[in-house]
DNA sequence: ATTAGATATGTGATATCATAACAAATAAAC
DNA sequence: GTTTATTTGTTATGATATCACATATCTAAT
């Protein structure tokens, strides 16, 4: 949980969720084509969000595309399949730490750095499915999006 | 708490919530011009959110302003001190049901019929709170949208 | 009352984010 | 190997948001 925050290997970070990924998608039978698979890799490169034109760029770059939907439906799929998470304050998108177990994710995203991590936001989502129940409300799904300092830039704010 | 999803005299409501605002903007010497106050008037006449530029459309409609940052700056004014706030999934602004008391809101969005009501997020912000310090995240300032069906949408799908 | 400074508005231009629509290519299923 | 579904390429456009700078209005000090 929040890995984003912590010190470690990134290399080996990224790596290992891509390798996750190609076998989460065999097992569901998913594509996880060239231009998906490079999109999902530049958002793992970076424990922070990308826009879909940043994304696109790096495309272009590259010779993998060069026109936004080609962006756009990458990022969808990889949203889609919980590969990676739309940031609704940023308009812009992160892959997904964990995409391995169902989790209803709190982002925390540092002002200063940038950096956005997961953090388990289990008890949150029952608090809120408590308070929407008393309005008689029923959730499909909630977007949890906290903006502040991470560890690190406190530390330098210090 | 939830008002959107009751049924309430909504001219009331309307009138009240005009009335607090005025009474609060002279408190704290803010200046509640004619385009800010029509625009909170306009979100006020609806449990839902506006896009920016649907509150254009309505402004123009009345002679009060032909381009964007017209509007913007006017929702702006009225989110920074409090009479609304911003749904960052719809793009789009909400009027504050309780502009009084400095609250956490939490947003309940209806799927089927768009209404969105504030519900008290105490609860949810303290479980956020704990989340984000175990992972040594100091939090500023959180969104909680959720999107689902509200009570009547509810009968009405059964 | 006058005027300087601060705040708000008018307006043109442009930046940024996102999708519709349809054609061409590629992969999968039969 | 042909059909069918899926993915990609491309044009065009729609939707959201801000910048920059001129003008007007309000406020407060004189």
């Amino acid at each position: 949980m929040a890995v984003a925050f912590e010190a470690h290997d990134h290399g080996r970070c990224v790596e290992t969720l891509v390798a996750a990924a190609e076998s989460a998608a065999a097992q569901r039978k998913l594509r996880l084509t060239p231009i998906r698979r490079r999109v999902l890799e530049l958002l793992l490169e970076e424990h922070r969000a990308l826009g879909a034109y940043d994304v696109l760029a790096r495309l272009q770059a590259e010779g993998l595309g060069t026109h936004p939907p080609v962006a756009y439906r990458a990022l969808d799929f990889l949203v889609e399949h919980g590969f990676a998470h739309k940031l609704e304050r940023l308009n812009a998108f992160v892959a997904c730490d964990c995409p391995q177990d169902p989790h209803r994710p709190a982002f925390l995203i540092c002002r200063d750095c940038s950096a956005v991590a997961e953090s388990d936001a289990g008890a949150v989502s029952r608090a809120l499915a408590a308070t929407a129940s008393r309005a008689g409300f029923l959730i499909d799904d909630a977007a949890i999006e906290a903006q502040g300092l991470c560890p690190s830039c406190q530390s330098a704010a210090a």
